[in-house]
DNA sequence: TATGAATGAGTCTTCATTCAT
DNA sequence: TATGAATGAAGACTCATTCAT
């Protein structure tokens, strides 16, 4: 762990002001280097470009919930090849969710910023690898629940778009500002109205 | 003499592109003017501003929507307080759903440049608009439920949170490149989706 | 007389109202037609451009005074040569300068944009005619002076400055908003003033 | 490393140059760039904007002849209150003028700018403030004379114009191209025509 | 008489980035 | 490590003027 300089903290707070202030396209890097009472020199020195700026704010939180997500779908998936087939319910997605909530709340801002002021980098797309991953695992799960329960095959883009609102849900509890703890009952609700809706799909 | 001037329509159709393409914030209207083959005053005779321009794409179709949602939920509002006070279904949701899509396709790219590349212009957070119309309606529904149901009121969030799925869902459709028939399936797992999911809420 | 064509009427007021409210360099043409509800090339029919315009507003005010004023030095001229050796008063003075004023309250906008808004114009150093005129008659007036009390020449400066001095507190009286009576009034405190000052230049 | 940026110095230096030639409105920032040979940026290093460049050149002994006066006036208010009431002299003003035209030649360019080539710029009106200052003062140096010489007291316009008036005299010395020296002489013959003026309008 | 579309050089200003020191 | 001067292209927008109709 590297001993961080001063000036690349007092960069990195200022950017996170403006970047949020003013979104990622409209930012000023001159506007970063007065906040932060450094010379544009210094930000080069410590940051190879504007994006690159914005990714030592967002990059790792990003990675790592990436992983995250990986990981836990991952597991549920196996798990749910070792259950036995008459098992099929939405059992783990509290808990899913839960780890996702938490993680978005622990590095707070960065998630703000990459979910809502990145237009303009590389980053503003990365609902969509988000929605991916959600998408690849909805799509083992539907599968899995039109044998049980005998039904026609759900489309790819209803898979698509369900996995575009569970993610969309999840960015609306930082983007709205409320407490941890309100998100976390928020969320209940929001599982609740979820696991409902796929009920709903699959009856006649 | 031409009812539509023809460098008019050259620019309206290069600033759709443009505006397509980088989204308003990073459009230049020196390319739109290049793209068009037309010079920067020329643009300027016809449009105040880079807003106006805009604008020019986009404005009517907004506020026809406007009209036809606030028109609509009045109507859906007379409909309920007429109705006995042990009626309270969906019927009508499939009903508006389709009238909201239908339009929408009408003027595709117009809510497309609206709900997605508005960013630094005044339209930026139309949508929010859209959600407090439904919100509004939502909340007066939620209510006549909750007596109906003899649950707990609904929270504002959860109002708030659903109206902006509701209204997310319909973005989806245009913003995916999906005809308008397949919108219109589409749409129908949808309104199945969010009202099950409704009743999920208040179930026990 | 020629029939005054109802456009150009309305395009010069509205031009006077723009060159008051802007003086000419920030005077808009566009502002002008639009205010007098009339087309740029209406405008360009009427006058040859930006100029022509403003000068269809002052030449002739300006072209009249001048001419007043060279007749009027000119008889006060031979007034002088005609009367005996020693008189030398200041009794024309006051008569002069009430035609003057009383001229320039007839044109008062003219005047006004003449002497204050013609920046940029090719009249921006109209003052400097009505100080040469001044000033030569001054100079005839100095000299006799200086005979008649055995004094040195007043220097050419002098003489400049003294009839800047004038032409200024003529400039003043419709620079500043008085009634065409106040002015007349302040004019005779003018004309003591400077008659003081002058037999001042002249005391040991 | 040099204390004063040459570049600054070069632009400062066009800058007056264009200014002197055009005004403060026709003056071109490319052109200021070009003459010094820098690129525009190099300019918006320096300075924030057209007006700080102006401001440059002007703000500094503007505000230093502001303190000037308004010390030099409340100077000779005290010493008009100490002195007896049938001392009412102008053994003051020569020296008063001495300094204005002094510290006016010392920044002599400045002045020129300010006085004459400020239009468009928000030292536009400067004349007014210097006006104001010198109004107060003799609003209380005519009332005084008035007591004392038992007359009618002096109208505010008159107070005003004959402000206007010294101010005026004092911008001619640094608009018309002479000397310092010629400068100091020719106010004295000022002086002497304003006081010779002033008894003027208080003789019956 | 008048229209109104079109010109194109011009305005000030902002920006991310570079580099010698 | 950091400075701070400098780049130069690009931004939106304004303007007086022209001209075919």
């Amino acid at each position: 762990m590297k001993l961080e300089s001063q000036t690349r903290e007092k960069l990195l707070k200022a950017a996170k002001t403006e970047f949020m202030e003013k979104g990622y396209a409209k930012a000023s890097l001159r506007s970063i280097c007065k906040q932060a009472d450094v010379t544009t020199g210094a930000l080069y020195f410590f940051f190879q470009d504007k994006e690159d700026l914005f990714g030592s704010l967002v990059e790792e939180p990003l990675n790592q919930m990436h992983m995250y997500m990986k990981q836990h779908y991952m597991w549920e998936l196996q798990e749910l090849n070792n259950s036995p087939m008459d098992k099929c319910d939405f059992s783990e997605d509290s808990k899913t969710a839960l780890m996702i909530v938490s993680y978005m709340f622990q590095f707070h801002d960065a998630f703000v910023l990459l979910l809502t002021k990145a237009n303009g980098s590389k980053y503003e797309n990365c609902t969509d690898e988000f929605v991916k991953l959600t998408e690849a695992h909805y799509r083992i799960f539907a599968d899995r629940m039109s044998i049980y329960y005998k039904t026609d095959r759900v489309d790819d883009y209803t898979i698509h778009w369900l996995a575009h609102l569970q993610i969309f849900s999840f960015v609306q509890l930082i983007t709205h500002n409320i407490t941890r703890e309100d998100a976390i009952k928020q969320m209940d609700t929001i599982v609740k109205f979820m696991i409902s809706g796929w009920f709903g799909i699959y009856k006649q």
